[in-house]
DNA sequence: TATAAACGTCGAAGCGCTTCGACGAAGGGC
DNA sequence: GCCCTTCGTCGAAGCGCTTCGACGTTTATA
């Protein structure tokens, strides 16, 4: 591989001077930075990175922390990555995968000058990677919210806002009884802080519109799902509108109701938390609200971009408004 | 950070005494060791990745292309993925995360040094990466196969022989009449190699065998599904026997069967050919052949690390034997 | 027209690590 | 008791890049 040097002896000029055309910190003549691209070009040359982030300290790669079990939302996951490492790129950075509890590769990394940042997916409560965070050098950027989140940059979806909005819709299209099938029971163990939020936005919400609410954990596999929907219909008068923030059971929850003969949104409404996606490829294209995993990646990336670019930036939280689309799945409930 | 010098400083030995003894790459007495290991644990010492990098050309990082397109099969991407960095991990490397079709991205961290190795997922027949990677000097093992394999490094689960042992298994059972539901054709259309691969084991074994066998592509959205189905079922007299190699397919193939009243296995026997997990998450735990993606980005892995010691490694092929187990979705066709 | 500022370029000093050769001390073979 | 290894350690030379200060040359400023 060709080096600086031998680009510098080809332009006939400094490697000083090749560093500074290439990363433009150094005014240089444009009759100079020509014979500098040419001699690069005719070259194929490619600086060292491990060179480069020795002598500048900076590695130009971003870390992500993603959960690579198979587990709850592969798809949102893999959206949330999709987003991360296009942006990252369009940052001209690239990205090391870590995966989620791998606590001591953390410090590695930064420790190590491997990363000069961090982008950390699916936090919890009390996340254990937030006091490694706190005393690390590189800015962090955490998809979801901490207990604490003073001093912590976090980017997520309005969970809350988005359980509220759910009920508030319903409520408003004359439904009496919701009811919300959320995350599964592994979920919320974990604390994953997103499952609390909507069930509180959710609860919350409907106690003010003057709605009977209830929220129920939901499993993953097809008999679990059953369980829960009969549980749900066996009532009377039972709900008449359901909210679903549960990727993996919605299409069984929906094929449930089928077989219980209600028909969406003739007898039951239903509205889904879930990306735009997923509320499309149902049967009956589902009234939903939308989970932007990707933009909420990429937004990662820019907010912890800034805070690298120049670090009196603020360690903020965004919360992403929720918006809902109107599709087939929700109507007025039947009449009594 | 401390730099290796502090902690020669504090070990009161030579820096290079201080890399020998991390490396182990010369012999060092026990009392300097002891002396040395307790500074670093002492200062917090982490070697810097990028001095690293450049004293000894090699960065201790591997190159993952992966496809993050919202697609076909997330949950097989990311458990290969998950074998890969977890397999990294035991070899002591981290995870470079580039998308599928980023071209110049694999120059870049070729060129640039930034990575040892390579692991290409999702490979197509005439593979654009492919001839980057026969000039690059990384060794890189493909996941899939292209069309020319000569001098490649290549891992996947033996396509063809799934398909033979499919139609082997149902002509075993007494099916004269069997079909494959296979991927999606826009998978068919790009040429990734493993569709065209079932269906030739497929059509092969059953021609042999003397049964009646057809070979379709479905799409994955539920209309798409049914259609298919449908143009099965009202064949007279029909298939008896379904391999089914798609897996965002396969549960509205299952649906859509149920639909249209017939039993599984009483009226149809299915194979599947996808992960294990996915085949236990159906209604009715389904016989399939497994697609061990976890393992194939382990081994990946692990032929990559071998090349990567020895460069006399030679590049082959390897072919995982595809295994079946017998579950409750298979049985002898009905009878006449 | 004198003088300060900006421009364009160069040389050299690192960044933090690995690795080669060297060298004294200790051990083995005869 | 001598010579040859092996062992354990050190010093120094890079690896390929960035960046600081310096220095002639223009160009603007008064």
């Amino acid at each position: 591989m060709p080096t600086i040097e031998d680009v510098a002896r080809l332009a006939k000029v400094s490697t000083s001077t090749v560093s500074y055309a290439l990363s433009g910190k150094r005014p240089i003549s444009p009759a100079t930075r020509r014979r500098i691209e040419a001699a690069v070009a005719e070259l194929g040359y490619r600086p060292h990175a491990g060179a480069k982030a020795l002598a500048s300290a900076r590695s130009e790669v971003i870390g992500l922390m993603m959960p690579m079990r198979v587990g709850v939302d592969v798809a949102v996951i893999m959206q949330f990555a999709g987003g991360v490492v296009l942006r990252a790129r369009e940052h001209s950075h690239d990205v090391l995968l870590l995966t989620q509890d791998d606590l001591d590769g953390l410090e590695r990394v930064t420790d190590g000058s491997m990363v000069d940042a961090l982008v950390i997916m699916d936090v919890e409560a009390d996340d254990a990677r937030v006091p490694v965070l706190r005393r690390s050098k590189q800015p962090a950027v955490l998809i979801g919210l901490p207990r604490l989140t003073a001093g912590l940059a976090c980017v997520d979806l309005d969970f809350e806002a988005s359980g509220q909005l759910a009920a508030v819709e319903l409520a408003r299209l004359g439904h009496r009884d919701i009811a919300l099938v959320g995350a599964p029971p592994e979920v919320l163990e974990r604390h994953t802080s997103y499952a609390d939020r909507v069930v509180r936005g959710f609860l919350g919400a409907a106690a003010q519109e003057g709605v009977a609410a209830q929220a129920v954990t939901c499993p993953v596999d097809p008999d679990g799902v059953d369980a829960v929907v009969d549980r749900l219909l066996d009532r009377t008068p039972g709900p008449t509108g359901l909210f679903v923030h549960n990727e993996r059971a919605l299409p069984q929850v929906l094929h449930r109701l089928r077989e219980r003969g209600r028909a969406v949104p003739g007898d039951l409404s239903v509205i889904a938390l879930c990306p735009e996606s997923t509320a499309h490829a149902q049967q009956v294209p589902l009234t939903s609200i939308d989970l932007p995993a990707e933009r909420i990646g990429s937004l990662a990336v820019d907010m912890v971009m800034a805070r690298l670019r120049d670090a009196s930036v603020p360690a903020e939280t965004r919360l992403l408004t929720p918006t809902m689309t109107s599709r087939a799945s929700t109507g007025a409930p039947p009449a009594r």
